[in-house]
DNA sequence: CTGGGTGCAAAATCTTTGCAGATCC
DNA sequence: GGATCTGCAAAGATTTTGCACCCAG
């Protein structure tokens, strides 16, 4: 029983897919890659987002998100860097400090067991906008 | 318009669940604390877990952790901790490590304009039982 | 009493998948 | 030609919600 690796064709669509996370330089939701192609490829559909979203991440030249609210999203940006997550709005910035490499060295030491790969942070809080929001927060 | 606070009566239910979450001391999710909490409690459906969730976390007597797969677990230790997820079997576990306050102070004085009030750590790597199941990882 | 809590089922999300036809190599 | 890609729609999986009734304070 040996995994069948596919060897990828061409297509118009996942190319496009990643042009545009990679444009934006922001972290999108499929929904919005959707909503922002449809225009200049009206017959692009979800699943077809959905499919070559996988493979995309699966080829590392997308990353993929996890948070709380919806679904997941997606990264142009390779190199290991942190997040910064707004619990009210959900928007979702870029931090500007560098990676903490030694991390994985020291939970490796600690947790032998384990085989640490990377790790990831997310801040959270409030963004400018959203702070006008939320008053006494103690 | 000013936000409605309820103030919650007392539920068994909802103590069950918190109980069971305290007493597995584990990552657990909406569906593994319902089918936990069925037996003794034959009449808890699948809505009263998650609005019971959602209230004990609002409570802060829970916390709710996002990952990819599937949907949030619940953590019913509070003191800020990090985690460690096995990329293969979806298994979580506490990481026995200090927590760096000082991130957050770092990424405050870099980011002004976004109120920071905490922040999470994730390990990503493959469990002891995985790494059998995983050969040649480059 | 009044407002919260619950079961139940329907609805809402979000994501995956089967299939037939189109496309790539 | 054979594997991959796609639209479409149906199916899955997970979470939320409307409603009528129950229960706590």
């Amino acid at each position: 029983m040996t995994t069948h690796v596919p060897r990828y064709h061409r297509s118009t669509h996942r190319e496009a897919i990643l042009d545009f996370v990679r444009d934006r330089r922001a972290h999108l939701s499929a929904e919005e890659i959707y909503a922002g192609l449809r225009p200049n490829h009206p017959r692009l559909s979800m699943g077809t987002v959905y499919r070559n979203l996988h493979i995309l991440v699966e080829q590392q030249r997308l990353h993929a998100l996890h948070f709380s609210n919806g679904g997941d999203r997606y990264d142009a940006r390779l190199e290991p860097h942190y997040h910064l997550a707004c619990r009210r709005c959900g928007d979702v910035v870029d931090v500007d400090m560098p990676v903490l490499d030694q991390l994985d060295t020291f939970v490796r030491d600690h947790r032998g067991s384990f085989r640490i790969e990377s790790h990831t942070v997310l801040f959270h809080g409030l963004c400018f906008a959203c702070t006008q929001f939320e008053r006494d927060v103690d």
